[in-house]
DNA sequence: ACTCCTTTGAAGAAA
DNA sequence: TTTCTTCAAAGGAGT
């Protein structure tokens, strides 16, 4: 049985997600494609002398920046074989990187041969990764196509495995085979196809340094995202980021070094991206000098160059309000944001839910939301003020990041969608008196047996009718609720779960 | 394909 | 100013 977590570890954040996946003994789930990275990173930390010493660094490693990146969490580097590590167990045909890597481009969700770029067989816990949520399918080429509603399924151990996994790739590949400039594309091509991230770096043609270690940057911003990935919006606004940068990345380099950026962005996030956040919770300690994170900085003041000292400056710096509206008429762009629909950000409880949904869902056998959600919402209430001091400076975060992208957008916006489904739209009074759950009010979960036949298929009550409500009033159960709109219902989510929820007149408004 | 369920909180509309 | 309504997320279930 999961374990509850019992602590936390402020540096890294998420560490509730992680510490799920330990039995009680300490050991990690069989099928741990969740690692509780905190503890391991502690364990590096204190075993440092004694791995450096059995897994020594690849070769290139230096005190440099894209060095140092690179050498974060050093356990991982023998999983990501560069063909320095003697002890891998490779379990793939090639013996390169690269060889690998030809052997792992079978996308899609039947199997794949084994070799480095699959993550089941270079972490020591993982014995069945969840692919189908790595590969979201069709999408265009060369396009950020990071799919939340997939990729959210993924919880945070696993995204920080594999963005860990996909960031030394990647940083391998830039480092050691640099004076290779086809070998080194196609390699990242492919390292990107295999980690489900389409061709989002492959279309760089890694030739000259500053293209090297801006597209560091850029992995390591995207790295970010995929791990802290708590919000659409971020996610919105990171993929148009690496849209973006990608557009200039096929330029010719002279026409990136130097150039003038007039069109510098006002809604870039500068105080409120996840940046900076993202970079310092995940930045091991080796990374944390510059407190801005290896590859982050805030973004130039209008009317600066862009690109002036590639090393220092941050991804963000790159977009550009005109491009995104260019962007929003590109056939491919998948910017629903720009076309249509803007959503609400989310407040702090449904960041809450967001983050704690798969967790309780891994506790319990249930799957259907609206039990989690009870569930969700009595843990809410049970969480201490510091925990959900966390979810409402998330939240108030959120909304300044949404005001800032869509400075006209309004709430009302959403509302009634012309013609649009969201049809919820229902009169309280008229919702009381259509009110699909009368059995269920009436006889309670225990006498279901008694109710009629839509009410049990949680439609609207056949039985007791609007306007003759009462007309069958004689069957209303010598119960002590006293009213007909209060439900008392015990839910026992699951008998194997200490969760236990009592829900009284859920459908009171909460204003 | 669409709606409902279920939660909390934010924002807008209505009283 | 207060109260009410809608919509954010999730995914199973029913129509």
């Amino acid at each position: 049985m999961p374990q509850l977590p019992t602590n936390s570890t402020e540096d890294l954040g998420a560490v509730d997600e992680m510490k799920e996946y330990k039995h009680e003994d300490g050991e990690e789930t069989e099928n741990g494609t969740h690692l509780d990275l905190v503890n391991d990173i502690k364990s590096d930390l204190i075993k440092k002398e004694t791995e450096n010493s059995e897994n020594p660094k690849p070769s290139g490693a230096s005190s440099a920046p894209i060095a140092q990146l690179m050498s974060f969490p050093d356990r991982y580097s023998k999983h990501l074989n560069t063909g320095v590590h003697s002890g891998y167990p490779r379990g793939g045909p090639g013996h390169t990187p690269q060889e690998d890597i030809k052997h792992n481009l079978h996308r899609g969700h039947g199997p794949r041969p084994a070799g480095i770029f699959h993550p089941a067989h270079h972490h020591p816990y993982a014995t069945a990764p969840p692919y189908q949520y790595m590969y979201p399918g069709n999408k265009p080429e060369g396009r950020f196509h990071f799919e939340p509603p997939i990729w959210k399924k993924c919880m945070y151990g696993e995204r920080k495995e594999y963005g860990f996994l996909f960031f030394r790739t990647v940083s391998s590949t830039f480092q050691t085979d640099c004076n290779d400039s086809q070998t080194n594309a196609k390699t990242i091509n492919e390292c990107t196809r295999s980690f489900g991230l389409g061709s989002l770096f492959g279309s760089l043609s890694p030739q000259c340094d500053v293209r090297q270690t801006y597209s560091l940057q850029l992995i390591w911003e995207l790295v970010n995202v995929l791990f802290w990935s708590w919000s659409r919006t971020l996610l919105d606004f990171y993929g148009r980021v690496i849209d973006e940068i990608f557009l200039k990345l096929r330029q010719p380099h002279s026409s990136i070094i130097g150039q003038p950026s007039s069109q510098y962005p006002p809604s870039y996030p500068s105080q409120v991206g996840p940046t900076s956040a993202g970079i310092q919770r995940l930045s091991h300690p080796t990374l944390t000098a510059d407190p801005r994170g290896p590859v982050c900085c805030p973004p130039p003041p209008p009317n600066q160059t862009v690109i002036r000292t590639p090393a220092t400056c941050g991804a963000g710096s790159l977009l550009t309000s005109q491009s995104i509206s260019a962007m929003a008429d590109h056939p491919g762009m998948d910017l629903a944001h720009l076309k249509g629909h803007i959503k609400k950000p989310l407040n702090a409880f449904m960041l809450y839910m967001k983050d704690m949904r798969s967790k309780v869902v891994s506790e319990c056998t249930l799957k259907e939301s609206a039990a989690i959600n009870q569930i969700l919402g009595k843990r809410w209430h049970a969480l201490d003020r510091q925990e959900q001091a966390k979810y409402y400076e998330m939240a108030r975060k959120e909304r300044a990041l949404h005001m800032q992208l869509y400075p006209g957008w309004s709430a009302r916006d959403n509302y009634a969608q012309q013609g649009k489904k969201k049809k919820r739209k229902r009169d309280k009074s008229q919702a009381e008196i259509t009110n699909p759950k009368k059995c269920r009010a009436r006889y309670g979960l225990d006498r279901q047996h008694e109710w009629c036949k839509p009410c049990r298929r949680k439609k609207k009550c056949i039985r007791f009718l609007a306007g003759g409500a009462d007309q069958d009033l004689s069957l209303s159960p010598p119960d002590n609720t006293g009213s007909l709109e209060s439900e008392n219902i015990d839910t026992n989510v699951d008998s194997n779960s200490p969760v236990m929820i009592t829900t009284t007149n859920s459908t009171t408004p909460t204003s």
